[in-house]
DNA sequence: CTGAAAGCGCTAACAG
DNA sequence: CTGTTAGCGCTTTCAG
């Protein structure tokens, strides 16, 4: 006997369909809920079933049938509130569906996010919902894409990849919200972000949409209202509150400090507002703060963070709903769902000191 | 042509050894990496398998070993940062060790944790992690468990259930945070909690043993301090915010208020806060407060809350281990591994307000 | 070290 | 409506 535990053998079709006293094939009918049986027959499988403790074996079926009624999920980090919403609002509907879900992390690492897409390959599953680390490094998701497995990307575009995405107008949400800030004075605008290089590529670039788009919307802001944009102004650190933290901190600390930070995602809001507490700066008074994501603390903090809300929930659950259409059969060219944000105004933003003064920038 | 999408055919072991030229058993011995290959063959395999771009087919594989190298999760509520942490300790250990992770929320129904349990049964998942829904509705952990899937409980324990076990010392802690409370010159003191009664059971009982434990030590510790007991500070209503703000906002309109809050995990304690400030009361100087749980963002607000924090990634770690090492074959008594917790006093507490003014209690 | 052959548990024709 | 018969792709004896 090896020495791996036993897997106690569970009762099989043939167990159920002669303690029934009908022939396999008929067994598995009203077990498997397809074909025609007789009323009588199916219940009296049925009941053999449940004496025995009966339970499909999915493996067996999905070989036959060239599905396995399951999904995976490739996420960058699920303790992250952002990638938990979106599981949650992808395995809700999934669920609800009938498929379940394989749930895998990254960590930003275009290395894991290829090994987890090999492995969702070998277990066949349907359907796979990807926030991918990098909108360059594509060839394993169009790879798995080819061999017949329905792909959703979510929050993140790829632009070399035809296939369903669900997202929301980052650019436009993020120059709204810089507009904000401009409008209520400030000049000298910070921007905390995420990664910049993904891991496992050349440096200098920035590969991910959504930081590319906030930036990009950052900069449309400051242009449309003749602001300067200073590069310096600019921070990508990497995903982590610890790198927003120092870099909010070296910001601040420069000569000509930002008035104002626009941090691109509640976890960096969160490091930035822990740098700003360092140098013992107070919100709004000494430094305005305006996020992307609304956080469920965002609204407990004093004072209260003004940020872009985007449906995060929604966003696992359309891509959810897109992807089991495909697996349904649903044919059609791609479906670029974009969701609408919302720019929450909060206590988080007053005019910079400057200007309170009257010394007009 | 069914409407169902074509899942394009992959190469097959047969594929495989035909353009390596070899027997079947010879590729997919060294395509498994199990019994005995000439290294030239197993060279001509593994090419002639890239170069078709071979996957192993797990469904079919795990057909005949029995493993599946699945473990389930189920979890109330991945959203909770609680769960999400706890998930991410015990995926990063599961595929370390090389083993998928099915998800399934609950939100805390006993009906959908059934449903759970047969769906990871029938997937024949080699393991089962679960935060119990109940602590006394185990029938279906047990069944699952007699079929032969490796269990572990995280966080709850299930008093009629032989299994291994990751928890923390609940009633210990919850102690520690009450007499912190106590010595601090409280003596009217609020336990705002999470579910009492498990949907899907007869109300009246209290089910989940993190709330029947913390409420225990909340108990000893009024006690051993000579602290009388008061039912009507004890306010139980869901693990969500909502119920905790309005069971805050209750408990601090009564004639004769608490003078602090322990809020039993940290979404209770956003509520908490929340309510407080519905009231326009001040931390910690109207009414302190501590909670269980150290959340991101507890360090954030003002004043950063005192907590008891316990290793929620190591708890799902810790449980990943546990259970690969029973998969793997591991025999023995169940274990109960408990965790340390850690007191961490921040600014939230201070003397209640009469004391402060010299009206000792 | 290698190959042939027998299934794992189930579904899918195909007859009856 | 029901039964018989092939396999799905892989691992595993058992020979050679």
């Amino acid at each position: 006997m090896p020495s791996a535990a036993r897997k106690r053998d569970l009762p099989t079709i043939p167990d159920v369909a002669g303690r029934a006293g009908v022939s396999t094939a008929t067994a598995a009918r009203a077990l498997g809920g397809y074909g025609s049986v007789s009323a009588t027959a199916r219940q009296r499988v049925l009941d053999a079933a449940t004496e025995l403790g009966y339970r499909t074996n999915a493996a067996a079926r999905s070989m036959i049938t060239g599905q396995t009624r399951t999904l995976g999920m490739v996420v960058a980090d699920i303790e992250n509130t952002f990638f938990a919403q979106v599981t949650r609002g992808f395995t809700d509907v999934a669920r609800a569906a009938g498929f379940d879900v394989i749930l895998v992390n990254t960590d930003e690492r275009i290395e894991s996010e290829r090994a987890a897409l090999t492995v969702l390959q070998q277990r066949r599953v349907d359907g796979i919902a990807v926030t991918p680390a990098s909108s360059t490094s594509s060839e394993h998701l169009r790879a798995a894409h080819d061999t017949g497995a329905a792909l959703v990307l979510i929050d993140r575009r790829v632009r070399a990849l035809a296939v369903d995405t669900v997202t929301v107008n980052n650019r436009a949400a993020a120059r709204t919200l810089v507009e904000h800030l401009i409008a209520a004075g400030h000049r000298r605008i910070g921007l905390v972000s995420g990664i910049a290089d993904v891991v496992g590529e050349p440096a200098g670039h920035r590969h991910i949409t959504t930081v590319d788009d906030r930036l990009a919307g950052y900069r449309q802001a400051l242009t449309a209202h003749d602001v300067a944009f200073r590069p310096e102004l600019v921070c990508l650190g990497d995903f982590h509150r610890d790198a927003a933290r120092a870099n909010t901190v070296t910001l601040l600390g420069r000569p000509d400090p930002p008035t104002a930070l626009f941090a691109t995602d509640s976890t960096i809001a969160l490091g930035v507002l822990e740098g700003i507490r360092d140098l013992n700066l107070r919100v709004p008074d000494d430094v305005s703060v305006a996020a992307f994501d609304d956080a469920d603390w965002m609204n407990v903090v004093r004072p209260p963070l003004t940020v872009v809300a985007q449906p995060v929930y929604d966003l696992g659950a359309e891509a959810a709903r897109l992807l089991t259409a495909r697996v349904l059969g649903h044919d059609g060219p791609p479906v670029r769902r974009v969701l609408p944000t919302r720019l929450i105004v909060r206590g988080s933003i007053a005019a910079p000191a400057a200007v309170r003064r009257g010394r007009s920038s």
